[in-house]
DNA sequence: TGAATAGTGTCTATTAGACATTATAAG
DNA sequence: CTTATAATGTCTAATAGACACTATTCA
């Protein structure tokens, strides 16, 4: 059993340790809206998925863990958000709680997930704790990662035209973009196909697929800057 | 005595949870070179200041009790990096630790202090743990939040010119940025006193003071994209 | 043919970066 | 005067954003 003392000498006994949990944001977009995975909360509030650590346990897994037993999701990708801390923050006791953020295609979802849609970066319905911050940090996350790298997350397939691309950023980034411009900023992030979607009422538009080259930083500043 | 289960009904007992620790990579400008505060680690490598959390503690709280405890420091503002989880980072049993980010004018830190020199966002010697990759996070950090604004840490003083700002950013991007160009890239983000600088040799500078603005997106992106 | 959508060319205002010029000090 | 540094003006190439035009499909 781990014992020892620390630089001041105070004896580091085990009941001293708090507990430490993961809750993890999960977004998706659903049709045109930005939303939130959540799971029903002990009051009227949903909350995010989240779960204990596990002894030995590294937290992305149990990030993981917690999506697997809860929405049957796997594979998921985790970016570590912020480590909330308030003692207070749980009435069950001292409860640490390291935040995630994941980003996955609404098809992966089950069908009947519960969603709550983003509006201004936040949910728009109250969650439990202070789970509505952690979904303000993902958002933000989102939408940097969106930024920097061409639907880094896989919301759409493996090809996609640029319309459908600047549709995903205008959810994501909720604001609009105008298309040549749009054009031009992703078009380093992309590799043309050769070719073209199938589509009714107009001129076929070439398929892309991600090239994983970053977007140049010029894009990166209009993409995070706010619409104007 | 806190005991309860947690959603899949596996007792949580007190021995099942991990001890949690923080540690701070303090950055500070000495003479033109970026560096880290370090304390003597028990081997040969030194290490970042840190500590346990103690019970109902908060994590800044703790940086704060650890950095005033070995550097003598008080009143440092933190940021949280990320959390470090691998089980076996720690030999004396499974440790947490929360990387914090400060930074502090060398002039605040004690004359002896131990400073090792940055050099391409790494420290320049290896150190204890996974405290190395700490230090290239707070650098990164660092340089995010300098790109934003003018000079947040105030490794200047209230008043300056910019030159010894434009001396100050080449420092902390370690890099060089062409004079006319910088000083527009700023000057969103001063406001002049009207009080000129008493040097010898030349035509006195203004002095100007942080005007609170944010940097324009423009000069984010000059700052953080590298040199070229 | 017209309607609809995709892709590209052009124009203008802005601006980064390079360079030159003027301003103000000391010796 | 010369020398040194600060501040600003000018020029050029790049480009964001607006707008228009061309291209390719379907009805």
């Amino acid at each position: 059993m781990a014992r020892w003392r620390d630089e001041h000498g105070k004896a580091l006994t085990d009941y001293e340790r708090p507990s430490v949990a993961v809750d993890t944001a999960v977004l998706t977009v659903d049709g045109d809206r930005l939303a939130v995975l959540v799971v029903p909360g002990r009051g009227t509030r949903p909350m995010l998925p989240g779960t204990f650590l596990h002894p030995g346990e590294r937290l992305r897994d149990a990030a993981r863990r917690a999506l697997a037993g809860k929405a049957g999701l796997h594979d998921v990708a985790f970016a570590q958000l912020e480590m909330f801390d308030d003692p207070k923050r749980d009435h069950r006791g001292w409860v640490l709680s390291m935040a995630h953020a994941a980003a996955v295609p609404r098809d992966r979802l089950p069908a009947d997930a519960l969603l709550v849609p983003i509006f201004e970066g936040s949910a728009r319905e109250r969650l439990e704790y202070d789970h509505d911050a952690m979904v303000r940090l993902a958002v933000a996350k989102l939408r940097r990662q969106y930024a920097e790298h061409v639907d880094p997350a896989r919301f759409l397939g493996e090809t996609f035209t640029v319309l459908e691309l600047r549709r995903l950023y205008e959810t994501v980034f909720g604001r609009t973009f105008p298309k040549d411009t749009f054009r031009r900023h992703v078009l380093d992030g992309l590799e043309n196909t050769g070719a073209m979607s199938v589509v009714g009422g107009g001129r076929p538009a070439e398929l892309f697929r991600r090239s994983g080259v970053p977007l140049p930083s010029a894009a990166v500043a209009a993409f995070d800057h706010n619409p104007g």
